[in-house]
DNA sequence: GATTAATCGAGACGGTACGTCATGTCTTAGC
DNA sequence: GCTAAGACATGACGTACCGTCTCGATTAATC
């Protein structure tokens, strides 16, 4: 197992067992470190988060910090999915398109504040940090593609959508523009670009049967 | 004019005018840093490029780098630029839809190799400066954009695309999903996601009519 | 306490009382680079005493030695005190004037070599130091001045010398020429400089009685 | 001749000869650079005396300087010497005691103010910087010691001092102490310690006839 | 009046060292 | 066996001056 992924453990597992020697893990400490990421991740933006800040803000020793986690990012990561399990709960209107339509707002409202800031920064750690990027794939990005796959599915079953849609590609399509307008900035992410993303998609672009 | 984009002038004008008082600009110098900003970069990495391995590499002293760049990522991506002048040329077929396959297909591919790995490091570097983010949308992003754009233009001229198309929301739907993979990773940057991405988009994910 | 002063301390206490935590300073290093500083010193003069060249030669990082010492000079004094102390004991001939006599002329031998060398230095370095300055005089001048005031109280004591005599003042007319040839270096520091100074300091300028 | 000793001949020669070909030296300039390093020094400190606030403050290239002065303790002294020629006068009262008494008592209170601090800076950069401290000798130094020689001389030739007595180091006994305490900074440089001085040192520090 | 030559300003250059910061590792004592 | 405290080696940061250099412009004296 990974550091990242130890670390990453509910601290309380359901059949503890025979509980090891020595000092048990600090839970008091777990979460002042978790927390202190967060608002200084919060307040003051990622180039802040340095393990040392953290180390004292939590009132913790910076050993206590690696011992955990690998790295600043890794710990940034642990606080950011601490507070946002499924904050973008899966919506049923029993239509696909409308369903996607509300998918991809809820996201784009996310990404508008501190969950967008997020989850930039920690695209951008992982362009150096082979871990950080698989343990952020694996812990949030899958998470959601999951959801919008599955409401392309229920599409497909109804068929309102084509059988021949490749869900990974089709899920590209939905969330790419998402992150792109996230990571670089060139234009606002705000509900009107949702809806008109939405529309665009669903319309192909307006082409005209090429025949 | 700020600093990073002062770097990035064109250093012969075409009409000097008088020449500024002062020892004047070492081309060499200058050169001699972008090369080594590409070379460490192509080589080691995007950690591997600091400011004091580039100027020793260059031979030139830390002081002449950070005379002309406020930083290192500025010099990436002068470095980087004067290597992709126009890398990614125009296609014209005749047909918006296989224009747009092609330019979609040249840009994935470029992504495989050194340019989609220097892109993704500026992506990530311009999330904590925005003067980066700045200078990379204005001389990378929107260069390609507005081809992307003329494409789109003429195919709409020719009554292939729909007059509501918003340009801007449509240029998002066909660049977003490849720099969603080129940052996330999470499947390969190829030829057959290129072809799907563009099947998929222009059939509008499959969506029968809503009515 | 200031900063050059805590450095001073002595490395063991006498009663050391309950350790403060934490890792324990190293020992080793502290050594090392008071070492090297005089080693510096020695071989190729003030000018190539910096703080880069001590930690590269103590084999310790620059930030070990900012921990303890403020500057270069602080660790200049404090490599020079540990090499000195009571280099220059305390003559008993019975005979204030012999005493002075002996006393002088072991400084002006003193000054002839290393410490001479090492005082004038750290002199230099007090005139834009203050701290530098005021370490120099309690840790070196006061403890070399009060030598000199007890023979002269002894001198005064046996009625060898008068009761009316200032003795900082005093102090400051033995010590004040070899000071001034050490910094000022128009003349040599030697025995005879150093017995001719004693002879025309007693003996008034040979002064007649101005009555 | 040295460029130090160059630098200080005076700016119109008696006889002027052949004026060489090309641009003669701006006069201008040379009186710019000097008072900007005397007002720096003033004003700031020693430490802030470098040649770029030298250049910029006196709207020269710091070339010019270069062209002209080996160094910035050069140039300092040059600036200082051309504030003070003969600002300590000789007294004539006809009894050197007294003589010498006034002598002694101008010259600690001109180390009271900005002489005194400039002095002290030029012998302290004069330990790392021989030449600078060989210029200082000649051109400082030696004049004021030529006047207390001449004191004593007088003094000796009117009977009122031995005829035993070595010249240079009777000067040392005199200026010694001052520039001790201006140096060192253990005591106050004022018309008490100038007179006390003047009293031990012509008393013989109180001593009673060894015999 | 043109030529020659040294000076001047401006400011870029290769260097060196500065003092600071965060990294991730370690060593100790205490709980 | 954890924890806090904090020292440690490492390595890059960005800054400040150093003393040298390369320009075009200026200033006389000479031709």
């Amino acid at each position: 197992m990974r550091a990242v992924e130890r670390a990453v453990e509910q601290p309380a597992e359901n059949h503890p067992g025979p509980r090891p020697p020595g000092r048990p893990r600090s839970e008091r400490a777990r979460r002042a470190i978790l927390q202190a990421a967060n608002e200084l991740l919060e307040g003051e933006g990622f180039a802040a988060v340095t393990v040392e800040a953290i180390a004292e803000r939590a009132g913790v020793s910076k050993a206590t910090v690696y011992r955990w986690w690998p790295n600043r990012a890794a710990v940034v990561m642990d606080g950011f999915l601490s507070t946002v399990s499924s904050e973008v709960p899966f919506p049923h209107t029993g239509h696909a398109r409308e369903d996607i339509r509300l998918h991809m707002r809820r996201l784009t409202e996310a990404f508008g504040g501190r969950i967008g800031r997020t989850v930039a920064a920690l695209i951008a750690e992982g362009q150096t940090e082979p871990e950080l990027a698989e343990a952020l794939r694996s812990r949030w990005l899958s998470v959601r593609r999951a959801e919008a796959r599955e409401i392309l599915e229920l599409g497909i079953e109804r068929g309102e959508l084509s059988e021949d849609l490749d869900l990974e590609v089709a899920v590209d399509v939905l969330y790419g523009p998402i992150y792109y307008r996230l990571l670089v900035g060139h234009a606002p992410l705000d509900g009107d670009f949702s809806d008109a993303l939405a529309d665009h998609i669903f319309a192909g672009l307006g082409a005209r049967d090429p025949a």
